[in-house]
RNA sequence: GGAGAGUUGUCCGAGAGGUCGAAGGUGCAGCACUCGAAAUGCUGUGUUCCCAAAAGGAACCUAGGGUUCGAAUCCCUAACUCUCCGCCA
């Protein structure tokens, strides 16, 4: 959520920063107006309150003093009519405000060039070149089908499109993935890990930025009014909600691993095939809770964290800063992590790394004490994959297949396979 | 799923229709005492909103409704926590 005192204040600066992702003003024109009504009004009854708040106490001595206070009571029964008359205009205003708000995504930093969609990405570093087969190559679900490691058949047959059974050492490569990813996080740099819930509520849903805009994209459990988390972004994010974090506990450092789930509307017939959109998949999430000042260099080792995993897979990826136009709902700023994918002959995103600055922060009333000022002030968050584990199953596969249809294990994976290759 | 208890400020905890933003303690900050520290004493110490600011005002005792001239206090609904029973990995 934006700060309304900065669009009262720099209007046409706000204005300009959301028109920057080049999909209208989401609202924003409507915000001046609701604000002077809302604050207009507001004086108003704050003004009917005081009096009511004075006269109230005067009762009790009036009584004490033996007067008849039949005709203040009836007079303080038509205000106390007025105010709640009022209360209800002023709740419908704010009601309304703060909608438009939830619905405004946050501005664009500085650095992030201007662009509508992912043609206008800039790719800022590339680690290794795309592997050369010497043979023709194959596709993950051709790889994984053909060693009864994965079986897209089955899992139509139980659930339906967009999800996958694995068996055997395919089941064993996700789960190596994911606890290879782990342990790097928590042993070699300094996150803790966290296990949380795999069902929130709204409000949880609501401070990362998922709801209200985007519900339709989750699937929902109306028994209790619960949402599956489409990342762990929005459970672990949320896990500082309401609260004031001392100082000196930041910057706080978390990964998780968790399922994600997504209803994927509106993308049908992309990527029908294979682990690439799945409505359920694997994900080792990092977040971060830190200092403003700090926020853009956290970003930057946040990456080089998430980037790490691929370097000890091995795995070519290149680094790209989104345009204006490709950037998320609530972040500022992304660099996604493209890891290359021969099947597609292209980069395929496999890590997508943020800073939202304040504006979850805002949403979600994540704060710390200011020691020098003594004030709560907002903290900034980030988060990142470290990676999705589909994809990167997928890309192991495909990176490393051999021409006699067998696959080899990356190095770092071994410990956690027992085995050297999948044949 | 059934029965009951609870949810107050950093934390603990009083409160039971008007003088309560809320006693007391604790934590924190400052001052005094001290060579220094501890102990002790004194003072201060929440958040948000309105107002250019100050002065001032409004709101907040889990959330949302209601009763009343007036609600932390009474009523209703919901969420959460705890205890007992049932069920269950």
């Amino acid at each position: 959520m934006l700060d309304i005192k900065r669009i009262r204040e720099d209007y046409e600066g706000v204005k300009a920063a959301v028109e920057k992702r080049c999909k209208g003003d989401f609202g924003l024109s409507k915000v001046p107006e609701l604000d002077a009504k809302r604050r207009e009004v507001l004086a108003e009854v704050e003004q009917m309150k005081n009096r009511q708040n004075t006269v109230s106490k005067e009762i009790p001595k009036l009584k004490k003093a033996g007067e008849d206070t039949t005709a203040i009571m009836a007079e303080m029964k038509t205000l106390s009519a007025e105010i709640k008359e009022l209360d209800g205009q002023l709740a419908e205003i704010e009601k309304e405000l703060k909608d438009t708000l939830l619905g405004i995504p946050n501005t664009p930093y500085k650095d992030v060039q201007i662009g509508e969609d992912d043609t206008q990405n800039v790719e800022l570093r590339k680690f290794e070149e795309p592997k050369e087969f010497t043979f023709e190559p194959k596709a993950h679900w051709d790889i994984g089908t053909d060693l009864d490691i994965l079986d897209f058949d089955r899992a139509a047959k139980i659930s339906g499109a967009r999800f996958t059974v694995y068996k055997g050492l395919g089941a064993r490569l996700e789960r190596a993935v994911i606890n290879f990813m782990l342990d790097l996080h928590t042993i070699d740099q300094d996150y803790v890990e966290i296990l949380p819930p795999f069902m929130v509520n709204r409000a949880a849903m609501t401070g990362t930025g998922q709801l209200p805009k985007f519900e339709e994209d989750m699937f929902y459990v109306p028994q209790k009014d619960f949402f599956l988390i489409p990342t762990a972004e929005v459970p672990v994010t949320n896990l500082r909600a309401q609260e004031i974090l001392p100082e000196a506990e930041l910057p706080v450092y978390y990964t998780a691993y968790t399922p994600c789930f997504r209803a994927e509307a509106g993308s049908a017939g992309r990527d029908t095939r294979g682990l690439i959109r799945q409505h359920q998949f694997q994900k080792v999430e990092l977040v971060k809770f830190v200092k403003p000042s700090t926020s853009y260099d956290e970003l930057e080792s946040l990456t080089n964290d998430a980037e790490e995993v691929l370097k000890c897979l091995g795995l070519p990826y290149r680094v790209v800063r989104l345009s204006s136009g490709d950037l998320g709902f609530s972040s500022a700023m992304t660099y996604d992590i493209e890891v290359w994918m021969p099947s597609y002959g292209r980069y395929v995103e496999i890590s997508s790394c943020s800073n939202f600055e304040d504006y979850q922060a805002r949403r979600a009333n994540i704060r710390y004490r200011n020691e020098e000022t003594g004030k709560a002030e907002f903290v900034h968050t980030l988060n990142g994959s470290g990676l999705a584990v589909g994809r990167t199953v997928a890309a192991i596969l495909e990176n490393y297949q051999q021409e006699d249809g067998s696959v080899v294990i990356p190095e770092a994976l071994r410990k956690y396979m027992g085995v050297d290759v999948i044949k």
